[in-house]
DNA sequence: CTTGTTACCGATACCGGTATCGATAACATC
DNA sequence: GATGTTATCGATACCGGTATCGGTAACAAG
């Protein structure tokens, strides 16, 4: 307990004491405000620093009606995705003097309904939250709240107030439209969990899209019931490539799959007909010595936006940009 | 804004209005206290659902002089190993009503400071820290917060309350043995900014010094500038191989780092002779198709406990396992 | 009928800040 | 000397909860 267990911090109060003022001018000594003596001010800073004075933003906030708190929700962390996400909002946030409050919700709805109240009890100045698709009863919550609600990484849906990310829908479009343009022909999917990663499940609709466009269907598929990770792309690839030999392009719900499924490729030794096809451009994907498809989400640059969205609704109560933020995500490993 | 920026939300006042009773009565009622009549306790709870009500936990915290926050400081979220502690940590807080409020220090000592002080104004029941060697000033704030400080991932050196990690440099030195002791004798090794990530430069130490033991060294190095990744591991790895193509072993400051390495030795065909060994035991380098050395480090144990810590210091003040947990990690991929 | 006892509830004083308004003193102006 | 102006500061009332203590009504016991 430090060494001072039970030692209550010093209170504004106390400063004042020992600086011979009242704890109002304090307050404002300490605030940089106008309507105090240079001579006085200087006593302040000196009392402030011998008794080790650190504001108590609980008061702070209760008093002036409003935190510098902004809360975040993600799904999980066991991928390197959201994270991101968050060391991006954190640079957004950075000099603002605003804090986040970060909470998983585990890819489960009421879980993040659970989460998100308790945050809402912060009284938070904006919430962010992951995806589009939150329950009846979250949304509500989430609207009554009275404060800027930042809905992030997907788009296909609408919008509480503020909404960046990417069409998964699209993303997944994209791509079959760019692996069919390449020549490939015969897709098998790899993903895992669908009905709780909603947006892999959006970009896999969108990529049968336009298969079916082009009078084409997934040959064979395999679907895991663990969170995505690269054991069990690996795992997954190998059962496909056995069962589907002749397949020359897996589509998969993400990176980490993807990339196992290209080790799968490695060891089976069929790097040269077949490609693997992920999403998110994670970093590792590139550093692979075997090449694989991929589409570069904005993972950093959505939780920056996120995050100036949240800041400028300190400020003024509605941020200055749009109310959509759409990006692009761009395509690469093909050819 | 939700439909209704500027709408207050329900206080506790309002609903004790509406139910009829003092806001004091609602107070019990809501928190399941003694003291309230069945009769008056429905009363209070349909007025709270009709009016939405979402309790002030800064006024909550303010008036019973306690917080459910905890502090969380960790130096990156660009590789995976800290959000796993986070994800641990936030698993060990499930059920707790604790939350997580959590800040970047970039590996930056004077930025870990600042963002330690936004935390502590805060007032959290407890700050979770990563490593020991934190400044004087900056272990003289947390000292003076009069709460358990929590210092993870790290065990060599003095902690102030608490410490739950693991030892780098024993870690550095058990590798060492091992792959000595499987035959290795030509080393290099490969790293990035170690003046700033020190636990990988006590493990580099801890490997030099059972080296020296044996009269060996490495032969050579290559320190990257920029933070560790799978890239850098590989561009330095193709530059030290070119450099030292005799060497049989290289040690990495970390798995990203060995798994870039192991992508090099891949495409320079020098997977049968030279092992590259890492540290932290992801779960890529156990999928990868050529075998690396790693040392397991438990970072969701790590997180789990830290959070137990932090949630016993909040019901007793002082929590009930002992100051020191100390992990030793496992060594796999040698043989 | 008086006196405890118990169950239930409200009034009041905090927690540690900030907003607001009023008070005081020093100085300039008439 | 009376008055206005400005700079500086303090007193007071909040913010939205909880802790504490005291009050009232109903019922049992004497």
């Amino acid at each position: 307990m430090g060494d001072s267990l039970g030692i209550r911090k010093p209170t504004l109060e106390e400063v004042a004491a020992a600086a011979g003022v009242s704890k109002m001018t304090v307050s404002r000594a300490l605030r940089g405000a106008p309507d105090v003596s240079p001579e006085t001010r200087e006593r302040v800073l000196k009392a402030t620093e011998q008794l080790g004075y650190v504001g108590n933003q609980l008061a702070l906030s209760l008093s002036s009606q409003r935190t510098n708190l902004v809360a975040v929700v993600v799904p999980s962390m066991s991928n390197i995705v959201f994270p991101e996400v968050l060391a991006g909002i954190s640079v957004g946030l950075e000099g603002s003097g605003m804090q986040a409050v970060f909470g998983l919700s585990d890819y489960d709805a009421r879980k993040e309904r659970d989460v998100i109240r308790d945050m809402l009890s912060w009284r938070p100045s904006a919430i962010i939250v992951t995806g589009l698709d939150q329950p009846e009863d979250t949304v509500k919550m989430l609207r009554s709240a009275a404060i800027p609600v930042i809905q992030i990484m997907d788009l296909d849906g609408t919008p509480i107030d503020f909404n960046v990310g990417l069409s998964h829908g699209k993303a997944g479009e994209e791509m079959a439209r760019a692996l069919i343009a390449a020549g490939r022909r015969r897709f098998g999917y790899v993903g895992s969990v669908l009905e709780r990663d909603l947006r892999a499940a959006k970009r896999k609709a969108g990529f049968e899209r336009v298969l079916l466009e082009h009078r084409l269907a997934f040959i064979g598929q395999r679907i895991g019931d663990t969170l995505s990770s690269v054991c069990l792309g690996k795992y997954l690839t190998h059962e496909l490539l056995r069962a589907e030999p002749n397949l020359d392009c897996i589509y998969y719900s993400n990176d980490d799959m993807a990339v196992g499924g290209a080790f799968a490729g490695m060891e089976a030794s069929r790097t040269d007909d077949i490609l693997m096809a992920g999403f998110n451009g994670l970093e590792l994907a590139a550093a692979l010595p075997v090449r694989i498809a991929t589409s570069k989400s904005p993972r950093r640059m959505i939780g920056e936006v996120a995050a100036r969205l949240a800041r400028g609704s300190m400020v003024t109560g509605v941020p200055s940009s749009g109310k959509i933020t759409a990006f692009v995500p761009e395509i690469i490993g093909i050819e």
